[in-house]
DNA sequence: CTGAAAGCGCTTACAG
DNA sequence: CTGAAAGCGCTTACAG
C-alpha cells in the first residue's frame, strides 16, 4: 500500500540498510549514494512508518503528561507550553487527565499509557512517593508540582513557600492584619496548599501577627469553591481585611463573591492569588498574584526529562529544580 | 524482556492464535481454554504491546485534535471534554497546536501526526476546503468549528448565527441601540466571526436598527485585543451603549478596559460574550453570554468520528451536526 | 562505507 | 473451536 523503505532501496539501487543510514543521519555515506537515496525518497513520496520504527527501536518520541484536569487554566497554559517545548525537540505530548483519582494516577505509571511514551511528566495529587517508587519502571519520570518531595525522583517545581511569604508580606506591608486564606486546611504543611500556607505563616510570624486558624478556609481548587469559601467566612461573621487565594481561580472566585456582596476591593478587603494565569491581568479589579515562572518550569522539565531519555547517565539521585518567581502587584491588592 | 503473547501461549499450553482470540474477545473459544489463557495472563503479568498491535492492525486507537492554542479557555475546556468522551470508548486524544499557521494545519493532514492517529478532529483557521480535500487520505476527519462549511466533510458545530442573533435581540430588547462588536471585520460573513456577525446584523435588521460599520472592531480573539479594541473605540469617540465580544475572552478584555476607564457596566454600557467558559460566571460583573452546547459538541464529534473509524459505511456525503445553544443572561447585560 | 539477515510482538488469512 | 505460517515496516547487530 504505502511506500516503504524497500521501495526506496529498490528505486535507489541500494540496500535497506543504506536507506536506513540516510534516514538516521549516519555519518559515513558516500555523498553520491546519499543523494540517490534522497532523490528516491522525494520521488516516491516516502514517509517513515513511525509505528514500525517504534516497535523496533522501543522509542515512541512521545512524552506523557499526567495532570488532574486540562480545563483548569493553570494546567491548560502549562500543557500548551510543554507541548511547544517538546515539539522543538521532536517530541509529542500525550495528556492523561487523572481527575485526582488514585487509580488513574497508578495506571498512568505502568499501564498502556506508560508504554506509549518514552517518559512521564507527572503531577500526582493523591498517591504517595512509595506507591510511585514501587511502580517505577525503567523509563524516566519527572515530577511536576510539589505533592511529592522525595530525593529519589527528579522534580521541577516553584518556590511555593518563598513566593507565598513574599505575597503575604506585601499584604502586611499595606496594613492588612486579618488575611484569610482560601484553599488549605489550617494544619496542612505539605503539597502546594501546605507549602503556600507555610509561607503565609512565616510572613505573619516575621511581622509579629498571630496566626488565626479561623481565617483558613479549606476547599478544592476550583473557582466556585473560592466563592463559597468566602461566602462561608462572611456568613460566619469572621472579620478579615484581605483574602489570599492559594491559586488564581480561588482568588477570582473569592473576588466575585466579595463584589456581589458589596464589599469594596481593595478598599475594604484586598484580594491576592497565585499562578498569574492570563485571566489575572484582565480581572476587574486586576488580580495581585505570584508569577511562578511557568515558562521556566516548562522549559526545564522538558529539558530534564529528555536528558534522562536520551542521555547516558541513569543517575542515582533525583535532580530538584525550582523556578524563580515574581510578585505581580495589581489593583486588587496594591 | 517483557512478557509476550508467546510466553502466555506456552504457559497456557495453547497456540499464539488462541491467546490472540482470547485477547480480542473472539466468540468461539472453549471456556476451559479461555480460562487457562486468562490465568496465564494474570500469572505472568502480561500486557499487550500496543505498538506491535498498531503495526500489524494499522490502528493506533488515538485520535488527533488540531486546534490553534490549547491555552485558550474555550479550547482547553473542549479538549478536556473530548478526551473524556474518547476515553470512554477506549481512545486517546493527541493534540496538535497550529497557532493558526497554515503550514502546521497542512502537515497535520498528512504528516506523521496523521499517521499516529486513526482519525482527526480538525479546527482549521487558515487553510481552505480545497486544500483539505486535496490532502484528505483514507482516514476519517471531522471538522470542528465553522471555518469550513463544505458538504464534502463531516462537521460538528454550533448555531452561530441564531445564537448571536438571540444575544443581540436580548441587548436590543433591553434598549441598547449602539452595540459595538469586537472580533470581526465589518464585511466578514464566514467563519466564526462572520457567522456571529451575520446573526448580529439580522437581529438589528429585525429590530429596524441600522448597521453602523464604525461599531465593528476587528481583532484576533485574545483577551488583550478585546481590551485594546474597546480602548480604540473610546479614543476615537465612537458612541456605544453595549459591547458584543464575539467570544468570552474578548468580552472579558473589553469589560476590563471599560471598568478601568470608569465606564459603568451595565448601566452605561452592557457587555456580552460568546462561549460560556467557566470564567464567565465568575467575572465581576458576571458575563452575559451564549452557551454553545460544548458538551454536546464533544459527545457528538467523538461519536461521529468513531462511527467513521469503526463503522462500515464510508459515506459519500458529510454529516453536519449543530449543537443547541442557550442564552445565559447575567449581570453584565441583564 | 554497504549488504544480507534476523527479529521487535503482534494480527490475519488460511487450514483443518 | 484451534494451529502453523506469514508479514506489518522498520532497526540492529554482524560481516565484509
Amino acid at each position: 500500500m504505502a511506500v516503504t523503505m524497500n521501495d526506496v532501496a529498490r528505486a535507489a539501487g541500494v540496500s535497506l540498510k543504506t536507506v536506513s543510514n540516510v534516514l538516521n543521519d549516519y555519518e559515513f555515506i558516500r555523498p553520491a549514494t546519499k543523494q540517490r537515496v534522497q532523490d528516491a525518497i522525494v520521488e516516491l513520496g516516502y514517509e517513515a512508518n513511525l509505528t514500525a520504527r517504534s516497535l523496533r527501536s522501543g522509542k515512541t518520541r512521545m512524552l506523557g503528561l499526567v495532570l488532574s484536569d486540562l480545563s483548569a487554566p493553570y494546567y491548560a497554559e502549562l500543557a500548551s507550553r510543554l507541548m511547544k517545548a517538546a515539539s522543538l525537540r521532536g517530541y509529542r505530548v500525550l495528556v492523561e487527565q487523572s481527575d485526582a483519582v488514585a487509580e488513574v494516577e497508578l495506571n498512568a505509571l505502568q499501564g498502556p499509557f506508560r508504554q506509549l511514551t518514552d517518559g512521564l511528566l507527572f503531577t500526582p495529587l493523591v498517591i504517595d512517593a512509595d506507591a510511585i517508587a514501587a511502580r517505577l519502571g525503567k523509563k524516566p519520570l519527572v515530577m511536576l508540582g510539589e505533592h511529592i518531595l522525595d530525593p529519589r525522583f527528579d522534580l521541577v517545581t516553584m518556590k511555593n513557600e518563598e513566593a507565598a511569604a513574599a505575597l503575604t508580606a506585601h499584604l502586611l506591608a499595606a496594613g492588612r492584619r486579618r488575611i484569610a486564606v482560601v484553599g488549605a486546611r489550617p494544619e496542612e504543611s505539605t503539597g502546594s496548599p501546605g507549602l503556600r500556607l507555610n509561607g503565609y505563616r512565616k510572613a505573619l510570624e516575621q511581622a509579629g501577627v498571630p496566626f488565626d486558624p479561623a481565617l483558613i478556609a479549606p476547599c478544592e481548587w476550583r473557582r466556585d469553591n473560592g466563592a463559597a469559601a468566602v461566602a462561608g467566612l462572611l456568613d460566619k461573621g469572621v472579620a478579615f481585611d484581605a483574602v489570599f487565594g492559594l491559586n488564581d481561580v480561588l482568588a477570582l472566585g473569592a473576588l466575585h463573591e466579595l463584589l456581589i456582596r458589596g464589599v469594596r476591593v481593595p478598599d475594604e478587603v484586598a484580594v491576592a492569588g497565585f499562578d498569574d494565569i492570563d485571566e489575572a491581568r484582565f480581572a476587574s479589579p486586576s488580580l495581585t498574584t505570584v508569577s511562578p515562572g511557568m515558562e521556566e518550569i516548562a522549559q526545564r522539565s522538558i529539558a530534564l526529562l529528555l536528558d534522562r531519555i536520551e542521555g547516558q547517565e541513569t543517575a542515582g539521585q533525583g535532580v530538584h529544580v525550582e523556578a524563580g518567581f515574581q510578585l505581580k502587584v495589581r489593583e486588587s491588592a496594591p
